[in-house]
DNA sequence: ATGTAAAATGAAATGATTACAAAAATAGTC
DNA sequence: GACTATTTTTGTAATCATTTCATTTTACAT
């Protein structure tokens, strides 16, 4: 996705779109490999000069309020960042630590009697082994 | 449960059933509140002599290796520890912080297409506000 | 160009968890 | 019951992620 559409999608969604927060943004759609706040920094510091942690806190949190990308709690040492608001799941692998998408349709998930209860977020994990790395296992 | 009950059963599970341990694993069982680290010992400093908050972590890291308890992440920034490891969801209310346990069957989540991968931890989590809180708000 | 408001920065504070060495408890042996 | 080896617990300090906050920089409207 162009940087231009980005902005325009940030606009929409309420954000003034700067340049940090474009920058940001376009790596969270781009890359889709849901990192960390350590992984985006290490990435972008190159690329945008003079670049805080800081920031990257201030502008996922603002992204996270906004609507516009989720915070996913797979594991409790880390946060990770997602582009995508879309119902889907994760998986996480415990080898390679890295975090896959796979489709859900929202009525795929199970809607469990909870009378009176107002639920906003559906979030379904796994965690496990990925091909990738089981093949290397048994390899 | 009868802390005898616990004792057998942290036995069969190959962790030797010391004091501490019964008596943590005791709460866990009968509270059912999926208590953080901090809980826990705000709890059990009263009924147990120096209790530190260190044992605390030891023993559910231990709790958790050796598979009778859960570490659930719903929320970025705290651990709650359930003793019931069986398949189920978890729902938490954004206003009263509490997490509690809804019956899902195994067979009734999803299984994504993920060729080749060993799933191990399966974690369906819910989040909005529980009827005690909506019924509040409204009033 | 100037002024004002918003955003970014970096250092320090906070909070949760872990590492580690010393003290205490446990279990087996005499 | 005392002796000893092993495991567990404790308390402090270290670590790591995140937030707070005062200051500097940037963006934008006049
Ligand atoms: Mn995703
Ligand atoms: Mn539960
Ligand atoms: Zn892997
Ligand atoms: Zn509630």
């Amino acid at each position: 996705m162009e940087q231009q559409q980005i902005s325009t999608y940030l606009l929409k969604s309420g954000i003034r779109p700067l340049q940090k927060r474009v920058k940001i943004m376009s790596y969270l759609v781009s890359k889709r490999n849901h990192p960390t706040v350590d992984m985006i920094y290490s990435d972008l510091i190159h690329e945008i000069n003079g670049l805080s942690k800081t920031t990257i806190y201030n502008v996922l949190n603002l992204f996270v309020q906004s609507g516009v990308a989720l915070a996913l709690n797979i594991e409790g040492n880390e946060v990770r960042y997602d582009a995508d608001t879309s119902t889907h799941g994760h998986f996480k692998c415990k080898i390679c630590s890295g975090v896959i998408d796979f489709r859900i349709k929202q009525e795929e998930l199970p809607n469990p009697m909870l009378d009176g209860f107002r639920i906003d977020e559906h979030h379904y994990y796994l965690k496990g082994v990925c091909s990738f790395c089981a093949n290397k296992i048994e390899a």
